[in-house]
DNA sequence: GCATTCTGCAA
DNA sequence: TATTGCAGAATGC
């Protein structure tokens, strides 16, 4: 459940927002001789602001069609060119008069050297696209030095939206003057534009460039009131080069693996649909909760267990209730588990790879999490099937990239935890880390009273549970719930767990005050997250609130310690000059693509890179396993 | 076609 | 009435 989401009062913002131009020159290149001036200017600059105009919203399929630049307040200059495949604009009566295309292998020639200049600083918003599109053009884009996509998350990460259309808004008291499509009609882009668009729309490209710019000079001073220069410079800005190196890398899936996984999910799927109608009587949509409900609790009468906001409630919890009375919920159950599978994962993973590349190129979002984590989109690699037999099959189809290749996989052990006793300074947690123990058997036998040799299983188990509620917040009814057992038993569970782990019942204390006291909280490396609803008369809000104050610092400073490492690792294997790539992050692991004869280098760049770039009061321990899929891991020590 | 709801996958 | 995400299918406008 999500209670808080900063509200974007879009229509309001617009309203109010005044629309007149900013006072801005905006200059189209047109001719041989105004091109060579702007990249003799671009060439001397110490920094400047830049845009793309691409074909595609996805930089791995994009072509360029355009450019704009601004390196001074109030000015920038565009220049218009032809993707690679219409060099034939020219018959096509796109040039003469007043605009005129550029030949893009021509334009980036000119201008690689000025991409290139680590010594000339680039702005740009969500930069990282800009670098995808170049390197796709061969062009290694040096010298990012801001983005003010990444600016405006670092300043408030709880915002819905990070574009330059809010952030102009927000920061400029400036709207963005009509779009491209409100101008020259929705599907088109430059590739479709015909001479007279291009007279029209250079200037709203322009406008993209020049309130970048003038941006920048306002949220860099934004940046630095909030203490985020560290934060910012060191890590979020080297890490967007990281991100869009994973992106290019891509993950290679074993295509024909997956088509035979779909088939036999299909046989499974067929027997199970004729199961439920059996069962059921008749047939229906099994996949609508609203044609299902009908069936469990109209027609078979099936006791109802709880309600959703429009009907009742089929969910997973709900079934395996039910199970006990009936042989058709837990066929759902089935039918629900391998559907699921199919449709999200085998059956859509091989529509999303790169007809160039082969590989799966997954976007990595920086700007998206309240907490400072990453996302992964189109496709979200961060939640590929691990806990059922059915759904690690999934995981066989993410291969290396080369027949000789591996993948290697490190995760932290215990990251969150680890942060806590490191934020709270508890004396028992602490030691629990510094002796190596297990975690949660030792929790187990602090909270039961018992040596660590006599915990059970299910002690183990209730310690786990209670170790991963702390760190979201929990209250007794929500650990009741989890654990199955009444309020009572839960809160007492809690109270023992906070007697033996004092201090973080005094840190976690500590961080709701600090909530009120200041409006935010922080991580690790000093990342805010603003807790606004932390005095709502509202209780169910405000617990809301307390509990995001108490789990972003531990959420956030995780995510805090895998960037840090990420850019660590990444520099190592560049200075090592090793064809081995980093392909993906999911919170808590890395995953590589390594050649088998820089096993060993790897091994040692990513084990100390990600326990010793960042030290605590207890160690940070990664765990390491190497394999020729994503399911066969094993275990993997020099 | 777009937004909402329910559901379920991950850390 | 346990944190953070992304996405597919159904549904309704």
């Amino acid at each position: 459940m999500e209670l808080y989401k900063e509200l974007e009062f879009k229509s309001f913002l617009k309203d109010v927002a005044p629309k007149e131009k900013l006072e801005s020159t905006y200059e189209l290149i047109d001719d041989d001789k105004k091109f060579k001036h702007l990249v003799g200017i671009l060439k001397d600059l110490k920094e400047f602001a830049f845009d793309t105009e691409t074909t595609s919203e996805d930089p791995m399929l994009a072509e360029l069609v355009g450019m704009s630049f601004s390196w001074k307040i109030g000015h920038a200059s565009y220049v218009p060119v032809n993707p690679a495949h219409s060099m034939d604009s020219e018959k096509e009566g796109r040039t003469g008069g007043a605009s005129r295309y550029f030949d893009v292998k021509e334009v980036l020639e000119a201008l690689k050297p000025v991409f290139e200049n680590s010594r000339i600083r680039k702005i740009g918003q969500n930069i990282k696209y800009e670098y995808i599109v170049l390197a796709n053009y061969g062009i290694t884009l040096k010298g990012i030095a801001f983005d003010t996509m990444v600016a405006s998350y670092l300043l408030n990460p709880s915002k819905l939206n990070h574009n330059l259309e809010d952030i102009s808004i927000e920061y400029l008291n400036h709207r963005m003057t009509t779009s491209i499509e409100e101008l020259i009609g929705k599907g088109k882009n430059a590739i479709t534009m015909d001479k007279v668009d291009v007279d029209k729309v250079y200037r709203y490209c322009c406008e993209d460039s020049d309130v970048t710019f003038r941006l920048k000079e306002i949220l860099e001073k934004e940046i630095s009131k909030k203490d985020l220069d560290r934060l910012f410079y060191d890590v979020e800005i080297p890490l967007i080069t990281v991100l869009a190196v994973m992106e290019i890398n891509g993950v290679a899936i074993d295509k024909e693996y997956l088509s035979d996984l779909s088939k036999e999910m299909t046989k499974k799927l067929d027997k199970a649909t004729k199961k439920i109608y059996e069962l059921a009587g008749e047939e229906f949509n099994i996949n609508s909760p609203k044609q299902l409900s009908r069936i469990l609790f109209e027609k078979m009468k099936l006791p109802v267990v709880k309600r959703t906001k429009t009907g009742i409630s089929t969910d997973e919890e709900v079934l395996v209730k039910l199970s006990a009375g009936h042989k058709l919920p837990e066929a759902i159950l089935e039918f629900r588990e391998l559907a699921k599978l199919k449709s999200t994962y085998v059956d859509s993973l091989p529509g999303l790879i790169n007809p160039k590349t082969g590989r799966v190129h997954t976007s990595f979002n920086q700007t998206v999490t309240a907490t400072g984590r990453l996302s992964s989109s189109e496709p979200n690699l961060q939640n590929i099937p691990v806990k059922t037999e059915e759904g690690r099959k999934i995981r066989k189809a993410f291969i290396p990239s080369a027949k000789d290749n591996l993948l290697i996989s490190a995760d932290y052990s215990q990251i969150e935890l680890r942060i806590l006793a490191h934020l709270s300074g508890d004396k028992n947690l602490i030691s629990a880390f510094k002796e190596g123990a297990d975690i949660h058997a030792f929790t187990a036998g602090l909270v039961f009273g018992v040596d660590e040799d006599k915990v059970t299983k299910e002690m183990r188990g209730m310690a786990k549970t209670v170790n991963f509620g702390i760190i979201y917040g929990m209250s007794p009814y929500g650990l009741s719930q989890s654990l199955k057992i009444e309020v009572d038993k839960a809160k007492d569970f809690i109270d023992s767990y906070f007697e033996r782990y004092p201090d973080v019942r005094l840190f976690l204390e500590g961080l709701v005050a600090e909530a009120r006291e200041n409006g935010y909280v922080t991580t690790l490396l000093g990342r805010r997250r603003y807790t606004p609803d932390i005095n709502s008369q509202d209780t169910r809000i405000r617990q809301f609130a307390e509990r995001t104050a108490i789990n972003t610092p531990i959420q956030g400073s995780a995510a805090d310690i895998i960037k840090v490492a990420m850019i660590a690792i990444n520099e190592r294997l560049a200075k090592e000059d090793m064809a081995s790539k980093m392909t993906l992050q999911v919170h808590d692991e890395l995953v590589l693509d390594v050649s088998r004869k820089e096993l060993n280098k790897a091994y040692r760049i990513l084990k100390d890179g990600m326990e010793n770039v960042i030290k605590l009061k207890v160690p940070i321990e990664a765990h390491i396993e190497v394999g020729k899929n994503w399911l066969e891991l094993e275990e993997y020590e020099i």
